[in-house]
DNA sequence: GAAATAGTGTCTTTAAGACATTATCCG
DNA sequence: CGGATAATGTCTTAAAGACACTATTTC
C-alpha cells in the first residue's frame, strides 16, 4: 500500500463523494406486453410514489449485488442476471443531493414477481411520469432487451413453460420475441433465425386446436 | 424538496460512500497500429508508473466533464467525444480503498496528443502490465470502438487528413479501419459498403504513384 | 513497357422477406 | 368435411466475399 497522495498533496479521504444508487428497470411480459416493475416508495406518498426498484451501494458490495439485494428486499424478487446499463450523473437529477444512479437491467417471468400492494406493473410503451430520470432508465433497459433477443431464441427465459421440462412449440417462442419486440414477427423467417439454436425434442405439444407443433428446447451450448 | 429518510429513517448522509473516479482509454492510430494512451503517474515510481488518464469525479460536476478536465490536465489532450463504457466495481480494485471507476473511451488522431516524458503510446494488442484493472478497461474500449468502426466510415475522424480540406480517398479510409479492425479488410467489400455513407467530391488525390484516387466526404447526414 | 494503385464486373453464398402450398390435428 | 394451426417450398432481393479484369498513373 503506496502512500495515497494525488499530485495536489490530497489523500483519497479529503475528496467530496457523490452518493451511489443503482436502479433496475425489472421487465416482463404479462398479457402478451413487455411491462416494467415499479415499486410504492416508503418515504412519500404522492404521485412521484411509483418507481424503479432502487438502493444505495453498501460497503463492500458489487453492484451486482446491491441489485440483487434491492430486488429481493423491495419487491419480493430473486433477481438472478442483473445487467449493468448506464450511470446517469447529471448533477441534479435527485433534488435530495448529489446521487450518481447505475442503471440495470433484469429480465425475470411474471410469475416470479410477487402480486402485493406495494408492486406494480406497467406496459414498456405507456410509461406513467416517475420521478428522477427513471423513464430513461426504462428507455435505455427495453432497447438493451430488444437487442438481446434479436438473433437469440429467448435468452432471458421468458418463455412461459407450458410444458413441464421447459420445452416450448415455435409460436410460443415467436410470440415471446415478439411481446419484446412490441410488433409481429414473420413467422417463416423467425423459425428459419431461431432454429439453428434450438434442438427438436421429437415429441409434440398436446395441441388445442390445429396441427400440434413440434417441441424444441435451446441448444445446450 | 421533501423528506430525505429512507426505510430505516436514514439520511442521505448517513451512508458511507465508495470514491468515484473515472478512468479513460484514449485510442489512437500510430504507425498503421491502433495505440492506447498511457500516463505517469505521479505519486509512484515502479513498474506501476505507468497508467489510464484518470481522476475522481468533482462536485456538481458530470462523468464526461470529469473526463476532459483529466485528460487536460493530465496529457495535455482536448477530448471532445468521451463515450461511457463499464463502471468497474470490483471491492478489491484499488488497494488505496473503496473506489469505483466509471470506465470511458475516447478517440482522437496521434496529432493531438502532445509527445511529452508524462505521455506514452503503446499498441493496444500488445499492452504491458497496469495497475488496478486497466487492462480490462483497454480491451473493453477497444471492442466498443471496433463495433462503432463496423459500418461506418471514420465516424471518430481519425483519418490523417492528406488534402487540407479534410476529403480522403477510400485507401486512406481502408487502412484506418484496418489499424482499428487490427486485420486486412476486403478493398472491394469495403468500397461498397462505405461508398453509401460516402460523397465523391469529384477531384483526385495528387497521386505519389498509379492511378489517382477520387476523394471523398463524409456523408453531412 | 513494368510496376503500382484505382476501380469495376461477375459469380457464389447466405439470409431475409413475401407468398403460396402442404400437412395434420380438432370438432 | 371445414377450420385452424404447423411446417415447408419457392421466388426475389440484397449484401458479402472471392476473384478476375480493366484503367490510369509513375518510373
Amino acid at each position: 500500500m503506496t502512500a495515497s497522495r494525488d499530485a495536489t498533496g490530497r489523500s483519497l479521504e479529503d475528496y467530496p463523494r457523490p452518493s451511489l444508487a443503482v436502479d433496475t428497470a425489472v421487465l416482463t411480459i404479462k398479457d402478451r406486453a413487455l411491462c416494467v416493475l415499479l415499486v410504492r416508495a416508503v418515504d412519500v406518498d404522492d404521485a412521484t410514489a411509483w418507481r424503479l426498484p432502487g438502493t444505495f451501494l453498501h460497503p463492500g458490495e458489487t453492484l451486482a449485488d446491491a441489485v440483487t439485494r434491492s430486488l429481493r428486499d423491495k419487491a419480493g424478487v430473486t433477481g438472478l442476471h442483473p445487467e449493468q446499463l448506464h450511470v446517469f450523473d447529471d448533477p441534479s437529477r435527485d433534488d435530495r443531493g448529489w446521487v450518481l444512479s447505475v442503471a440495470h437491467l433484469e429480465v425475470v417471468r411474471a410469475d416470479r414477481i410477487p402480486a402485493t400492494a406495494e408492486n406494480r406493473l406497467v406496459s414498456a410503451s405507456e410509461v406513467p411520469d416517475l420521478p428522477f430520470d427513471h423513464r430513461d432508465i426504462i428507455d435505455f433497459a427495453v432497447e438493451a432487451l430488444r437487442r438481446r433477443y434479436e438473433s437469440t431464441p429467448d435468452p432471458s427465459d421468458l418463455v412461459d413453460p407450458a410444458e413441464p421440462d421447459g420445452s416450448f412449440t415455435l409460436r410460443e417462442l415467436r410470440q415471446t420475441h415478439e411481446a419484446v419486440a412490441g410488433r409481429p414477427l414473420p413467422p417463416d423467417t423467425f423459425r428459419r433465425t431461431m432454429q439453428g439454436s434450438l434442438v427438436d425434442t421429437g415429441r409434440l405439444s398436446l395441441g388445442r386446436r390445429g396441427k400440434p407443433a413440434t417441441l424444441f428446447r435451446r441448444l445446450p451450448g
